[in-house]
DNA sequence: CGCACACTTGAAGTGCCTCAATAAGTGTGG
DNA sequence: CCACACTTATTGAGGCACTTCAAGTGTGCG
């Protein structure tokens, strides 16, 4: 598989073909501002990113983290505009796609749509655990949890029961994700190191016991759910080449035809 | 419109067409528990319902509230099981919809189409503000938010900037949507009260001053997006109905399709 | 090498929780 | 219609998880 070893490489000889564009975003860069048209929707290849809603006393709530191979951002499909800020946390590569031709692809390639679906409801289960974190765990289980998810999501569990992933979050966005201050966050993690939880250093992390760290987050597995996802290279290849049927999308459904009865 | 002036008589003749059922059920009866495989849709005609996370020791989260008019649940389309428990907060009857017809009509009649994915983007706007409440907000910004919230879905507004709407909610369940213990919830609707902000009582709530509870809940109003919101007699006329021209839905996506590319 | 940013630590304050008891509703059956 | 059980709402006292403010100390990078 040399010749396709290289996304960025196939990214580019897609774009002639289908007018996406492999994008290159340096960190803190914004994907998205509130009350902007929506026009594209990213393919994240590379880097991490994140949608926050920012209160306009500064309060910040981090609504959800983007790893590589997530869509970005599948909530403002049926919106004509942004509601809230998507920023670059670290540098990152990202297949733009045009919003009207993700659409004609969901409504024309059966494989596309299962995964959009998929990767739509997963989306809506992390938040609802979210939900559960904020409203209900403790500092120590709002990490805990959070980092169970992580590693399910992009990380590798070994046969001893410890899992590593990368952390390009910083204590202050782990404050935002979590609703907790940049100082808690600080204190809980040092907490859970002495606790032989975590190993965290260098934008690594480790989780040193994984099944005790389960069971402090209430951690559910999504393992199942995520068997079908979509990886990274997957989804590139799926979006980059034409549908092999050109195909009819059905027409667009205009305002008046949504129902609207007295 | 007299001879359609009743829900109930409609459904009847309904579910001789279409095997749907207009079911009643009395308050605290579950519409799911979490691991049950996933048979239908209802669509609330009235009463409330609530889709909540319970933690082994106890703890609940409420992930979102249903009220008349609402798809419950939609979070589930992609699911082969619930994950949550749902259950009634009132005595409600609702639609049962077999969930192959739905996803039947989904696919056939674009009207439906576009009410079913407004309902879920709706939704998951709604859930990510519960994010920010329970990440940022304070104890009375949280609650001013919901019944802020709750008026616009299902309340009205009048000339004088006071808004009313029903609350069956107790204050247990208050707790449980805001992530506050009951007692807490209690003593900050009393400083409501006391502000002049509410008053709530015998299931009624009465926002005396809207415009000041949305600056302290820091509400953004969705209204735009729920003016194409269908209403409950709306869609429940929608869904009794068989589709005008019967249609043949895309095959169903099995497993082998879903992409799974190493 | 120095600037900016991330992380760490301490001390003091507070918003919310826990426990506990009582009052006020609400439905149910005799 | 009242007696009873049960849920819901209220109030008090005390404690703790988390915040706030205010220094620091690394640490990576141009």
């Amino acid at each position: 598989m040399h010749e396709t070893s290289d996304p960025a490489v196939e990214a580019t000889s897609a774009e002639a073909r289908t007018g996406d564009a492999l994008d290159v975003h340096r960190a803190h860069t914004y994907l998205a501002r509130p009350g902007e048209r929506l026009t594209h929707i990213f393919l994240l290849i590379d880097g991490w990113a994140a949608r926050y809603r920012l209160l306009s006393d500064g309060r910040r709530q981090i609504t959800a983290v983007f790893v590589p191979g997530d869509f970005c951002d599948l909530a403002w499909r049926r919106a004509r505009t942004t509601t809230q800020h998507v920023i670059a946390l670290t540098p990152i590569r990202a297949l733009r796609i045009d919003i009207g031709e993700f659409e004609h692809h969901v409504e024309c390639d059966p494989g596309i749509r299962a995964i959009v679906e998929n990767e739509a409801h997963l989306a809506s289960e992390t938040q609802c655990e979210w939900l559960v974190s904020l409203g209900r765990r403790t500092a120590m289980e709002r990490l805990a949890h959070l980092f169970c998810e992580l590693v399910e999501r992009i990380g590798r569990v070994s046969g001893n029961g410890s899992g590593t992933c990368e952390m390009p979050l910083t204590q202050v966005d782990l404050a935002d994700v979590t609703g907790l201050t940049p100082v808690h966050v600080n204190r809980t993690l040092q907490q859970m190191r002495r606790a032989g939880l975590i190993e965290l250093k260098s934008k690594q992390l480790r989780l040193r016991d994984f099944s005790r760290l389960r069971k402090i987050a209430f951690f559910r597995s999504n393992a199942e759910g995520r068997r079908f996802r979509n990886n990274v290279f997957g989804a590139l290849r799926l979006f980059q080449r034409a549908p092999a049927v050109p195909c009819q999308p059905s027409p667009a459904i205009e305002e008046e035809d949504r129902l609207i009865i007295a």
